[in-house]
RNA sequence: UGCGGAGUAGCUCAACGGUAGAGCAGCCGGCUGUUAACCGGAAGGCUUUGAGGGUUCGAGUCCCUCCUCCGCAGCCA
């Protein structure tokens, strides 16, 4: 009988067949003449059952002998078996060792977080890791498809840039040949560059903060999706927002059911999250605030600010128009009102905080460069930006979503560090 | 940077100021349905508890300095 490649994933379809895994032995377990070999392919986990009775001796005793993560092709009989994890096994009939591994360090017993972020490249190799990171590649998925869909055109900006987007203490300084460059902290400036050329744009990358921040939501570098779009206010940015993250919701709960379950995240808060989020203003998320954690008007929210505010809902909040003078200097303040901006941040359910920050853009040129000169940054660096708003300025809105925390969110991480394949953290850049 | 916690076997953790121990992993052996399997055995701490100093008859344990890690805060997505 001839062995056909096969997956674990597709492992199903071939009931009865023949077929060959090629993957890593995951565990094994002994009883006597069986022995019971967890098999990961990187696609699935699949048990497969060798019997002495079955096989040549020899075959045997490499089962028995290879180490946890040896690489193997393993050949053998699909079947249907209730008593296997998994609901399918192998009757295995063969297996050849690639490379026989030999005290590989993680165990399947408890570790710290320390020793496995230490050992994050095998870490990886783990069904919660594999959950996770399908989570996220789904999330990714899903914003580019929404905005896609919504026509928006993907314009990257540049990682290596000359100044501040919000200052320059939180920039990473790097070499650029004879100056200096900083790794970019946002892509929105440029953005807004690609948004006056093209009407809706979004970029999607690595951002790089160094922000002395050690918690639970931070990391050094983390992936955002920006979005800008060219004559959209602040009220339709809102609902654009709406949108995404219900569309982003929908999805990994279509498509990734069983990874939210392997991860135990209880989706019942999850199918919650529907139209429409609650908006509540600065002013009101204070009165909120007051019985809880007060806050002096004109003082940025903290943490537990975020969490008591949105602990007030079932879904995504955002929190609008914070005061002027605590916001960046492109954030347009309200006509109305003009200490507060037309700025939003989106702070999800269950502790997890934002998850998005965004608002409106200030389009006027003489104010923006009031605003720049106020916030004590270089006017020249900012020449460039500033013709956005003396060649064709038009009110434009757009915003920020960072991916690893929406992860962490939606699997119901305890620390964001688990929501990337290679956490960046304050003093880990290892391995 | 501030506050709090922790560094003991490869890993996860015990040990009243009084002879450093267990589980897991690895190794040897047993078991034909295991589900982080289980059972038995030997070994594993270079006089050794992150490093250095101090108190004490005696320090993993108490004190000081430093290092590393974790949590919280600030900042933010």
């Amino acid at each position: 009988m001839t062995a056909r490649p096969a997956t674990v994933e597709e492992v199903g379809r071939h009931v009865g067949a023949s077929v060959e895994l090629r993957g890593w032995l995951y565990n094994r377990r002994k009883a006597g003449k069986l022995q019971f070999l967890i098999i990961r392919d990187g696609t699935g986990f699949l048990q497969a059952v060798a019997s002495e009775a079955d096989l040549p001796p020899e075959v045997f005793e490499l089962c028995r002998s290879l180490g946890q993560e040896s690489s193997i092709l393993a050949r053998g009989v699909v079947r249907a078996d209730p008593r296997s994890p998994g609901g399918y096994e192998l009757s295995l009939t063969g297996l050849e060792a690639l490379q026989a591994a030999e005290e590989y360090p993680i165990s399947l017993k408890e570790h710290g977080a320390d020793f496995l972020l230490d050992h994050r490249h095998l870490w990886l190799r783990t069904p919660r890791q594999h959950a996770i990171i399908r989570v996220r590649a789904e999330v990714i998925a899903a914003c580019r498809d929404f905005l896609d869909g919504q026509g928006f055109l993907l314009v990257d900006t540049p990682i290596l840039t000359p100044a501040a987007c919000e200052g320059t203490t939180t920039l990473f300084e790097t070499g650029y040949f004879d100056t200096t460059a900083y790794l970019a902290q946002s892509g929105q400036l440029y953005n807004e560059a690609a948004a006056m050329a093209f009407g809706r744009v979004y970029c999607f990358g690595p951002t790089f903060r160094a922000e002395k921040s050690r918690t639970r939501r931070h990391l050094m570098e983390f992936w955002m999706v920006e979005p800008e779009a060219a004559y959209l206010d602040f009220e339709g940015n809102l609902t654009l927002q709406e949108a995404m993250i219900v569309h982003i919701v929908e999805r990994v709960l279509a498509k990734r059911r069983a990874e939210l379950e392997r991860l135990e995240r209880d989706t019942a808060p999850l199918e919650g999250v529907r139209p429409p989020f609650p908006r509540v203003s600065y002013d009101e998320a204070l009165r909120l605030l007051e019985p809880v954690e007060p806050l002096a008007w004109g003082e940025d929210f903290g943490a537990p600010h975020e969490v008591a505010v949105a602990g007030h809902f079932d879904r995504p909040v955002f929190v609008h128009r914070f005061p002027a003078k605590v916001k960046a200097f492109y954030m347009k303040p309200d006509p109305e009102r003009p200490d507060v901006v037309l700025g939003a941040d989106l702070l999800a359910p269950e502790g997890y905080g934002e998850i998005i920050g965004g608002g409106e853009r200030l389009a006027d040129h003489e104010t923006l460069r009031r605003r720049i000169r106020e916030h004590g940054l270089p006017e020249e660096a900012f020449r460039w930006y500033l013709d956005l708003r003396r060649y064709g300025s038009v009110p434009h809105s757009g915003f920020g979503l960072g991916i690893e925390r929406v992860v962490a969110w939606l699997c119901g991480l305890e620390h964001i560090r688990e929501a990337i394949p290679f956490p960046r953290l304050l003093n880990r850049i290892y391995p």
